[in-house]
RNA sequence: GGGCAGGUUCCCGAGUGGCCAAAGGGGACAGACUGUAAAUCUGCUGCAAUUGCUUCGAUGGUUCGAAUCCAUCUCUGCCCA
């Protein structure tokens, strides 16, 4: 199976403006294709992993990748499939950001001996002056048909910003520039950057009367169709810092039946044969696929070892086994009161709960358990010779942690 | 610049002087059932505690008492220019 017949088969194409020409070029090693990061966090997370797994797929089959950050980008931020304007970032954070998106990259994509390159749009957008840009560029592009781009729809009623009503161009102009500089000819994204893309294609078009490519990346969304990868308390980041190898690993491993294969087909390197295999299990049997798409990523994202020590811990935590590898809360003396810190103290110095007054509740509703012993006293109190050998505190059914007295 | 409509607790959205920590829904959390799934049912959802404290864009004012009234400011949308 050649790349492109891969890609479609995982379900990951969404848009290409040519396909008979896009496959040919793929297939054959010929696309030198971009894919655009905007800085609008200090990490990486799952959208941006689809993306840079795409890259690598076809970075194997030849191709060559330029990972554009958008430092320059990131200044106006992209409206694209948003309700609300984006907050604006200060310079000082996007050059942060685009530093952790640099380190991070550079542990998935091979850039060494031009195998890939890494640019930043910062140095050619800043210094655009704008009388000369809408002239070059402005001139190409009807408000109109900018206006009914789908991307810009919900924004018609919640308002739009002329800076973010920009974004489009600016995008577009990229594609221009780096199609000019580094001959790449072709654009990858998310699938709600088309408006965007053909932008580009169009911009090219127009100003070199030659053919760009676009094509997108289905959004990864789950049967509800929310888009995957974020939780409660955010996105579920690639930076251990900030979310952890084990959290990670309980992510995947708790997605819904619905969603197991599609996220198997689409976000691991597992061939076909063995996906397609899985493709007839049932019932309790998607329990297992689970793992494996949380194993596999893990692996992908962290290490082998971190994958196997998230699946090790999960194992222990879930059938009540060995506590070695849980994550740990570490106590001082100076926690304890009386010789002993109270649960609900517990709870928060764990960072289980937010509030006394949510920890409070927990218990109440007897979804603590301490050593696998059901507390639903407020008073109770852990004693001191027991956090010396460590305790497994609880809380609901999925979430632990070890606490400690050292 | 002018006119109009708005800004309510995580989100949507009621509330237009005390009965308001604020209806209802969603989400989140906890319990039951399960397969660390979904669906369903129940509880719960400001903070700290048993009696308080801080909230309804911001500040100031009226009042015994304000999310509710007044003033100023600020932000958003719509219409006109």
């Amino acid at each position: 199976m050649k790349i492109y017949e891969e890609l479609v088969a995982r379900g990951l194409l969404a848009q290409v403006t040519n396909e008979e020409e896009i496959r040919e070029m793929v297939n054959n090693g010929k696309a030198t294709f971009y894919i655009g990061f905007d800085p609008t966090a200090d990490s990486l997370h799952v959208g941006h992993f689809m993306a840079l797994c795409l890259m690598k797929r076809l970075q194997m089959a030849g191709n060559k990748p330029i990972a554009l950050i958008g430092g320059g980008t990131g200044m106006i931020g992209d409206p694209s499939g948003r309700s609300d304007m984006r907050t604006m970032m200060t310079t000082q954070t996007i050059e942060h950001n685009v530093a952790c998106f640099k380190k991070q990259m550079e542990k998935f994509i091979d850039f060494s001996d031009d195998k890939a390159m890494l640019v930043n749009n910062a140095d050619w957008l800043l210094d655009l002056n704008y009388v000369e840009l809408l002239r070059e560029v402005g001139s190409h592009f009807s408000v109109n048909r900018m206006l009914s781009a789908e991307c810009y729809k919900q924004r018609m009623e919640k308002g739009l910003s002329f800076l973010e009503f920009n974004y489009m161009i600016m995008q577009s102009y990229d594609f221009y520039m780096l199609f000019q500089k580094y001959g790449c000819n072709m654009q990858f994204g998310g699938d709600d950057q088309w408006s965007n893309m053909l932008g580009g294609t169009e911009l090219i078009r127009r100003k070199l009367g030659k053919d760009a490519h676009a094509m997108t990346i289905t959004l990864l969304l789950n049967s509800e169709g929310n888009k995957m990868g974020k939780t409660q308390s955010g996105a579920v980041w690639l930076d251990p810092e900030k979310t952890t190898p084990y959290e990670f690993y309980q992510y995947w491993r708790n997605v819904a039946d619905a969603d197991v294969l599609k996220c198997i087909r689409m976000l691991t390197f597992l061939p076909m044969e063995e996906i397609d295999a899985m493709d007839s299990w049932e019932g309790s049997q998607l329990n297992k696929a689970k793992e494996i798409l949380a194993f596999e990523l893990t692996k992908l994202v962290h290490s082998e070892e971190e994958a196997k020590k998230a699946e090790e811990s999960s194992k222990a935590l879930f059938t009540g086994g060995d506590t070695a590898n849980a994550p740990t809360v570490e106590l001082t003396s100076s926690d304890l009161t009386d010789g002993g810190i109270d649960i609900l103290s517990a709870l928060v110095k764990a960072e289980m709960v937010s509030s006394r007054s949510e920890a409070r509740r927990t218990v109440e509703q007897g979804g603590t358990t301490v050593d696998g012993e059901k507390v639903d006293d407020i008073n109770y109190i852990i004693k001191e010779d027991k956090l010396k050998d460590g305790i497994l505190l609880k809380k609901g059914k999925k979430s632990f942690k070890k606490i400690v007295l050292v």
